[in-house]
Parts: C-alpha cells; sequence; structure tokens
RNA sequence: GGGCCGUUAGCUCAGUCGGACAGAGCACCGGAUUUUUAAUCCGGGGGUCGCAGGUUCGAUUCCUGCACGGCCCA
C-alpha cells in the first residue's frame, strides 16, 4: 500500500537525526515512575525529580514553551518543556533543545524525560522537563485525537493501535490477564497441578466440533488440533496425579459470531474422587471470588443485565425446564415429535439433525438464552454426554451441569464416566453417528485413550470453562471477539 | 447461508436529487506565539471517492456483480 505524506517526512527526519548523531532508536532508558504514580502521588512527589517515558499522544506549541502528553502502560501525563530549562539527551551541538522538540519530536514518537513534578496554572500536575530524549521515532501519525479509532475493521486488523488509542480496549486486555491469573491461583491454592498436553493429537475427542487437521512431517501421520483436552488429562489421573488442570487454547473449526470464536481459551479442571456435585461447589467458589476480586462485589452489570453471583446459583433440571414449554418429558417424546416441536420453534435443518443436536438447539432456544443469573443446568439426556456417568437415579440421563450465565454458557462438568465397557459403548455410537454424517464427531474409537482407562481411572468430577466468555461478561464485553488479542480477519482486498 | 447497512485524504466524517478544480476538522509542512490541554492566528501540500463492469454526452453519485467490514437472523 502506498505509504501516506507524513510517512516520507517522517522517514526523512530520522535521517537528520541520524546526522545529527542521534540514535532515534536507543537501546534502553531508566524510569523512575509511572504516569499514574506521579498524578496519585503529587503530594509527596511534588518538587522532586522523576523519570518518565511513554508515547507522545499531544503536543501544544508556543514557542518557547511545549506542552506534550506522553502515554505509558499506566495512562497519560502532560510533559512541559521550557526553553533555557529543558536540555536535550544527548547533547546536540548548535541545536536549541526547543526548537528540536518542535521539529523532531512527533506525535507517536516515544520519548523520555526526566525533571521535577509541578502543577500548572491550570491545576494539572506535569513534569517540567529537565531533560529530554528520543527512545522510538514513530513514522506514521497517530489516528485522530479527537474521534480515535472507530473503524471496527482497522481496530482489530491495527490493534496495536487500538490499544494505543482506547484505552478501554487495553483495559479489557489487562483484565483478561488478570483474570487468568486469578484461575491459576485458584485452582493451584486448591492443590491442583496445572499440565501441558499435546495440542496436535491424532485422534480429536472430549468435546463434539469439527476440528482443524494438520499434517506432521516427522511422524507421517495426520494430526488435529485438539477441541479439547479432556482424553488427556483423564489419563494423568489414570497416571495417578489426582489434581489436574490445563488453561490451554483449543481449536474448532467453526464460524465466528458473537460467542464463538475459532481458537479460545480453555480452562478444564479434574479431581480424582469427586463427583458434580463436588465440582459444582468449585464452580461457585472460583466464580464468585473472582466476580468478587474484579469488581469488589457480587452484583454485576452486563450491558443491559444485572448480574448477581451471590450463592448459592439457581438450579434447574435440564428435561424439566423444556418438558415446562414442551407440556411433555422429551425423553418420552419420538423424534419425529421432537423434531416437529424444533420446526414450531423455527430451528432451521430440523428435519435433517439427529436426535442430540435438535435437544442441544431446543434447550438453548427455549431456556438457555433465558437464563441470565448464574443458573446451573443438571443432568442432561444420555445422549448428548459421551464422557459423563450414568445418572445414579436415572440411567437415561448423565451426571453434568451447565453454568449458564447471562444468557451464555459458560462452564460443562461431569461426573466422570470412568467405568471402561460403559465408555466402549458410548464411543462406539459416537462412531456410528459420525458414519451417518456427524463429522464433528471422530471417525474412529479412541483405543488409546480407552486401554488408559482400562487400567483403572478413580471416579473424578471435571470441569471445563470458557475462559474468553468468563472475560466477556467480567469486562461487560458484547462480544467475544473484543476479549481476543488479535482477532482474525480475512485478508485485507 | 439469509436480510439490512457501510467503504470518500493517515484518522473522524460531510457531500454530489448524474454536471465545472471533490469538502471540513484533526494530523502533516512553513511562519508567529512562555501556562496550553480539541491551544490560537496566517499561509501551504495531500484523493485511482473499495474493485470490476453496465447505463449515459458525462458516473464518486444510478444499476449489476465482487471484495472487505458491521449489525441482526439462522
Amino acid at each position: 500500500m502506498e505509504k501516506p505524506e507524513e510517512y516520507h517526512v517522517r522517514l526523512k527526519k530520522l535521517e537528520e537525526l541520524r546526522k545529527m548523531g542521534i540514535n532515534p532508536y536507543p537501546y534502553s532508558y531508566e524510569t523512575t515512575h509511572r504516569a499514574e504514580e506521579i498524578k496519585a502521588s503529587f503530594p509527596l512527589l511534588e518538587g522532586k525529580k522523576v523519570r518518565v517515558a511513554g508515547r507522545i499522544m499531544s503536543k501544544r506549541v508556543f514557542g518557547k514553551l511545549i506542552f506534550a502528553h506522553i502515554r505509558d502502560e499506566s495512562g497519560d501525563i502532560q510533559i512541559a518543556f521550557q526553553k533555557g530549562t529543558s536540555r536535550l539527551s544527548p547533547h546536540v551541538e548548535e541545536m536549541e533543545p526547543l526548537k528540536f522538540a518542535r521539529k523532531y519530536l512527533d506525535i507517536g514518537d516515544i520519548i523520555g524525560v526526566e525533571g521535577k513534578v509541578f502543577q500548572t496554572k491550570t491545576g494539572e500536575i506535569s513534569v517540567l522537563a529537565e531533560e529530554f530524549s528520543l527512545i522510538a521515532k514513530s513514522l506514521y501519525p497517530l489516528p485522530e485525537k479527537w474521534h480515535g479509532l472507530r473503524d471496527k475493521e482497522l481496530r482489530y486488523r491495527e490493534r496495536y493501535l487500538d490499544f494505543i488509542v482506547n484505552p478501554e480496549a487495553r483495559e479489557v486486555m489487562k483484565k483478561k490477564s488478570l483474570i487468568i491469573s486469578k484461575l491459576r491461583n485458584f485452582l493451584d491454592r486448591k492443590g491442583f497441578l496445572e499440565f501441558e498436553t499435546p495440542v496436535l493429537q491424532p485422534l480429536y475427542g472430549g468435546a463434539t466440533a469439527r476440528p482443524f487437521t494438520t499434517y506432521s512431517e516427522a511422524l507421517d501421520a495426520r494430526l488435529y488440533l485438539r477441541i479439547s483436552d479432556e482424553l488427556y488429562l483423564k489419563r494423568l489421573l489414570v497416571g495417578g496425579f489426582e489434581r489436574v488442570y490445563e488453561i490451554s487454547k483449543d481449536f474448532r473449526n467453526e464460524g465466528i459470531d458473537r460467542l464463538h470464536y475459532p481458537e479460545f481459551i480453555m480452562l478444564e479442571a479434574y479431581a480424582a474422587y469427586w463427583d458434580y456435585n463436588d465440582m459444582m461447589e468449585l464452580a461457585e467458589e472460583l466464580l464468585t471470588s473472582l466476580v468478587q476480586e474484579i469488581h469488589g462485589d457480587t452484583e454485576i452489570q452486563y450491558g443491559e443485565m444485572k448480574l448477581s453471583f451471590k450463592r448459592p446459583y439457581k438450579k434447574v433440571s435440564f428435561v424439566g425446564e423444556i418438558e415446562k414449554y414442551l407440556g411433555k418429558n422429551p425423553l418420552d417424546m419420538e423424534i419425529d415429535e421432537i423434531r416437529k416441536a424444533a420446526e414450531e420453534l423455527g430451528i432451521p435443518g430440523a428435519e435433517k439433525l439427529p436426535y442430540h443436536k435438535i435437544m442441544d438447539k431446543i434447550f438453548d432456544r427455549l431456556v438457555g438464552e433465558k437464563l441470565i443469573n448464574p443458573t446451573f443446568v443438571l443432568d442432561h439426556p444420555l445422549v448428548l454426554s459421551p464422557l459423563a456417568k450414568k445418572h445414579r437415579e436415572n440411567p437415561r440421563l448423565v451426571e453434568r451441569f451447565e453454568l449458564f450465565v447471562a444468557g451464555m454458557e459458560v462452564a460443562n462438568a461431569f461426573s466422570e464416566l470412568n467405568d471402561p465397557v460403559d465408555q466402549r459403548e458410548r464411543f462406539g455410537e459416537l462412531v456410528k453417528l459420525r458414519k451417518k454424517g456427524d463429522e464433528e464427531l471422530p471417525p474412529e474409537i479412541d483405543e488409546d485413550f480407552l486401554l488408559a482407562q482400562e487400567h483403572g481411572m478413580p471416579p473424578a468430577g471435571g470441569i471445563g470453562i470458557g475462559v474468553d466468555r468468563l472475560v466477556m461478561i467480567l469486562t461487560d464485553q458484547p462480544s467475544i471477539r473484543d476479549t481476543i488479542t488479535f482477532p482474525h480477519l480475512k485478508p485485507r482486498s
């Protein structure tokens, strides 16, 4: 693409700087404070010397006095350059420092400043530059200072610009980092160990999704990018580790919308000797403490919704909720009857979808979307959950819960199936469904996993948490993409 | 996949009911300016109007297709 005029102007400045003996990209710069610290501790720092560094966001030139705002990770602070006070570092013979600042410091450049903290006539806490240095020259102008960068496409394509000029975008990512760290912390404190399991897997499983396919030259084998970590974390249970977890990217070869993204962060945790009731306890404690720590309150706003994370969370039954709407227990309905119900709800392609998928869609439409406050949905039909243990009281159900918040599924957990004979049968069912054309299911039985389970896997509770969705809720973002560091876009035309 | 909307200067946006050199603010360049904060004042440069085709004496404007993006539905 053609470079804008300013790019060439700035390139020329680079040359001139080098001729003066100034390296526009020096190696390091030592700072003592961040912008927000200076403002927050003004009473202590007034008149004291500080060193700050940041990107020039604005510049106002008065001949012998220049004001500029610089931005660092913490925020913005005003810098004043004054003739007779401000010196350029490194010193350049025959270059008036203020003239240098006027001509060679542009908006977008990163500079370092040493000087005394003071308050201007209008009361703004500022640093009066005694010595200033160019730390990194920018060759591009920043987006407009008043309206900023609004175009969503550009914000995603040049996300670094979004982060520079839209502090809210940066705030979301900061919180995401904090949230992930707190998740780790919580599980570590509970005695869970974090593991890394294969991203490239010879067979995919642990969820229902189309995988990304790749190929290993070294192994001469087709490999899939994992759609979940489940089957490997369970092998760790077999191996004698009792509390394991992983926070990882999982990959599902599906479309992008408000709630879905093809590479997303999943937290999976398994605890030996637990069942799903224990896992429910853990989920509640984890989520409520997280909300409390991030927001300082258990009540938070998400868009137009008010969410209360006060424990205990509401519990509803999967089939019970559907029965409320359809007037009949869905387990007693024939496939045709279910399809008819789905069609009446306007679910497309209902005539072609298999039983388990229709059920899932009916549930989402009738129930899931309406669950605003955190709610556990309990005990799903057997067909929906090939890795969950049969319900101890009703063999047509499994011991499973999904946690819904703000109409979104954010967690999914089971009493994990550890009976290898039952597991083999369930896998067999999946392969049958696959043969009928459901490409979201694995093409063959995972014998390697079964072999592990046949050696005896302890009973266990397991949970998967969609971390990006959690971040959406905790940062009040309407779309999952706004929580992704660098969202994918099609190549620019 | 379907519907609606958008794409004009580096950024944010006007505009052309089909007509002359396509506009503003910010940013940029030159000048003035020692307390500004969307600084101000004077002067200046910057555009294949998303791409391709069609209609027309004439298209950035109307039509069709395509690309990219957004929102909604599925």
